[in-house]
DNA sequence: TCTGGGGTCCTAGGACCC
DNA sequence: TCTGGGGTCCTAGGACCC
């Protein structure tokens, strides 16, 4: 019988910014997304005072500068760096750690023979003295079971951070007083549905049937429920699977109306996606490009999208390219636009499709063909240069023959006009 | 008039997650 | 003035094939 238990860190981002001004520790704090548009993470002082996830700063600003709340830009790359600390020192802990988000860490803690309640307690301490991140634990025998001992461990002060949910006693005690939209799994959607069957609780959920669940949740319904009764539908997964799509989309700051300066967004967020692209080893076979008009606003609105296919890359300049030539469609004079994006999808691993694209090289040649683009790109950084081996670009444009035109570009003629 | 059946592939859209 | 960004999975239904 597997156990897992579930590393949860408290208001990460939070956290992570207290790590370096220890002063804001009892200050109500926020992070703000992009633009330092809306709060994003929030220290259980600002929660206190009831600021919501997702409230717009500029609303809220006036009031809670009132209230002594600090605000801090997002940066994710001290958030990310402080995620591998904290998967470093759980490591220590259990050979089977699988990274599930940037805050969150699955554990497989079976055999260990110990009072695992003590473990869960060791492991917020080792990680509060190392990386100065509060914790909670959860554990269960169903990941499901996990992550609901966890919203316990956060919730509810008794448990002091670490909360077992794998007696049948303790079940039977803590299902009847969760709501069960607080089910990993159960969203807005569902929790509707099943209060439409008058179902309320996770202990009414755990009870259902789920030959019924399936019918009313889809299979993924079915899954919950057999988790929360303690029969094992997902395991741990140690390796990372392999990313199906990459994606940059950003809100402006102020909206964009000329075409050159939405040109030059575009052409950022292409680039950004080769890098992406670059460190992962992946290419990308299709592009979908968007643009929007800011739906909160009064007026007209307009939102538009092209998806097609481009020749396997990961080249920005090709993929600036085909972006622009895609936002071009899109592009109608006279709005002021607000949101835009750039996703790749149909990713490749470069170097299985370097050795199907050259094929009567034999493989170590194509390895170090691959190899030299990758070093071109990887030196320039930002993918301005093209490969310059010579006969590259024919070959790989011979390729893209071969790619099924799945894709066509699909532009709706008029402006959807909203309320 | 009667109007198969089984299969695959693809996509849009919904739902959920952090 | 100012309202996030990046993902995954599942299903229904259409197109197509034999």
């Amino acid at each position: 019988m597997p156990v897992f238990a579930l590393c949860d860190a408290n208001n990460f981002y939070c956290s992570c910014e207290r790590v370096f001004a220890p002063h804001l520790r009892g200050v109500p704090v926020v992070v703000l997304s992009n633009n330092d548009g809306c709060c994003i993470a929030r220290s259980q002082e600002a929660k206190d005072l009831g600021i919501k996830m997702g409230d717009p700063w500029f609303k809220i600003e006036r009031w809670a500068v009132g209230k002594g709340v600090r605000h801090f830009s997002s940066n994710y790359v001290l958030y990310g760096d402080m995620s591998r600390r904290l998967y470093e020192v759980l490591q220590r802990f259990s050979p089977r750690v699988e990274p599930y988000s940037i805050d969150e860490m699955f554990l497989d803690l079976d055999g260990l023979g110990v009072d695992l309640i003590d473990r869960g307690r060791a492991i917020r301490a080792a990680i509060l003295q190392e990386t100065k991140i509060p914790t909670c634990v959860g554990i269960g025998e169903t990941k499901t079971k996990a992550k609901l001992a966890n919203f316990l461990a956060k919730k509810r002060p008794e448990y002091a951070g670490v909360c077992d949910l794998r007696s049948p006693d303790a079940c039977a005690r803590l299902y009847p007083t969760i709501p069960l939209g607080e089910v990993w799994g159960i969203g807005r959607a569902s929790a509707a549905k099943l209060q439409a069957l008058g179902l309320s609780t996770v202990a009414d959920l755990a009870g259902f049937d789920v030959t019924h669940g399936r019918d009313v949740l889809t299979v993924t319904g079915a899954r919950v429920i057999m988790e929360l009764q303690g029969q094992c539908c997902h395991d741990l997964s140690l390796i990372s699977p392999q990313r199906k799509g990459i994606s940059v989309t950003r809100t402006f700051g102020a909206s964009v109306t000329e075409w050159e300066e939405l040109k030059e967004s575009v052409s950022t967020f292409a680039t950004r996606a080769g890098d992406k692209l670059r460190q992962h080893g992946l290419l990308a076979c299709a592009m979908t490009v968007f643009i929007q008009t800011n739906r909160f606003l009064p007026g007209e609105f307009y939102s538009n999208a092209a998806t097609f296919g481009i020749e396997p890359t990961q080249d920005s300049l090709l993929l600036i390219r085909d972006a622009l030539r895609g936002v071009k469609l899109l592009f109608r004079n006279g709005f002021k636009y607000w949101k835009a994006g750039v996703m790749l999808d149909d990713l490749i691993d470069a170097k299985t499709a370097a050795a199907q694209m050259f094929p009567s090289r034999d493989p170590e040649k194509s390895a170090r063909l691959m190899a030299a683009m990758d070093g071109i790109n990887s030196r320039f950084g930002r993918g301005m240069v093209r490969p310059a081996v010579s006969g590259v670009e024919r070959r790989w444009t011979a390729k893209a023959e071969f790619l099924s035109p799945r894709y066509t570009t699909r532009i709706e003629e008029l402006p959807t006009v909203r309320a």
